[in-house]
DNA sequence: GTCTATATTACGATAGAC
DNA sequence: GTCTATCGTAATATAGAC
């Protein structure tokens, strides 16, 4: 659930930060932008934050924890389709703010790698993980990684495209895209016979706990 | 073919700043940066753009200028799969520099159009739009715009990943996974029988023009 | 057209009073 | 812990000699 309710100063400054860092991206964001947007003077944000780039480590600790947190919140959905559609549908609400800013995640994270002061892997490595144990867990055996590579790839990029393109559509259409083929992946794995076997199974199933509940 | 030998000195300063602003970024690198790498005393890189965004624009037009002719040589290959693999490949050459400092179109173009003091979307535009006329000539019929979104953003995504965690190796792994995606389309989107003939003649016709050639 | 020398501004960071 | 005042530096940009 990690420790958000902090000191209420230093999360202030990383809050502003994160947002600020999202529009303008951090290179563009001035610290006296932030000390102003959090409501705190210049001279603190440097006794809570050292350096610019410990600020910058804290804004990235902090989606990667946000990260986590709506990951865990998605496990608890039904099957691995139900997960995964769960997590593009947060590009879908995204949308309108991400085709003007592009990802929260993708744009700090290729920026601070860029630079390389600072580690920024985490986001992605769970990102990327949690993926690959829905496909797993979808039947896809050794294609998991790949497909999961493939998932996140697809969202970062089409929200950098939108982004360019100012067009909040973009993202829509892909999600539409990935939903189906997330949907199309248990076809194509599966034996016709099996499949055919499973999804009656799957319709009954559904149809009990439709009830049930 | 555009315009491309041009003054020299004007082309020395674009050619730098493109080379910085990839590795870079381009809050990043300064105009002293630019002038050192391309041999121009300070003074001068001011006589021909007189403020940073004019040379910004004009490695933009530069990198939109190398997408079209990028897509005009691999518009001489033979079918539609033929080139949009030819495209895919690319990624698969650059994936050691890409790894590094992301891809220099998409890079590019999101930070620019997050601070929106220029236009950025001509590379992009151009690469949508061919990779949708080669889906087209495939048969994908009204899917193409989406296919094209899709295979636009899946280069995207996974060149920004793949610098992130500096791993090249998602690239070639992505790489491989779209160009079988691209190759089975033909398959989903035709009627089984109507597939078989086709596949028949195209061995044939692939037999022969490997001989005769 | 070319380049040196410099103006101007604003950034990250510090010192030190409270 | 908090904040004001300010330092040193480096960025974009200009002036003006050649």
């Amino acid at each position: 659930m990690s420790d958000v309710v902090e000191n209420s100063r230093r999360e202030k400054l990383v809050e502003a930060a994160a947002t600020l860092f999202h529009r303008r991206g951090v290179e563009a964001t001035t610290l006296k932008d932030v000390a102003h947007a959090s409501g705190v003077p210049m001279g603190s944000v440097f006794y809570y934050y050292p350096t610019k780039d410990d600020l910058t480590a804290a804004v990235i600790a902090r989606r990667a924890a946000h990260v986590v947190d709506m990951l865990e919140r998605h496990s608890r959905r039904a099957g691995p389709v139900g997960r995964l559609h769960a997590l593009v549908d947060v590009w879908m609400s995204d949308r309108y703010v991400d085709a003007q800013f592009g990802c929260p995640i993708g744009s700090l994270c290729f920026e601070v790698a860029r630079v390389r002061r600072l580690d920024a892997t985490a986001p992605f490595q769970t990102l990327i993980d949690w993926a690959e144990s829905q496909f797993r867990a979808l039947g896809a055996g050794a294609k998991s990684r790949a497909h999961a590579a493939h998932l996140v790839a697809a969202l970062q990029g089409i929200s950098l495209m939108a982004s360019v393109m100012s067009a909040p559509d973009l993202i829509a259409g892909e999600v539409a895209y990935l939903k189906n083929w997330i949907r199309g992946l248990r076809i194509l794995d599966e034996h016709p016979r099996r499949q055919a076997a499973r999804r009656t199974a799957e319709r009954a199933a559904s149809t009990h706990r439709s009830r049930s509940t």
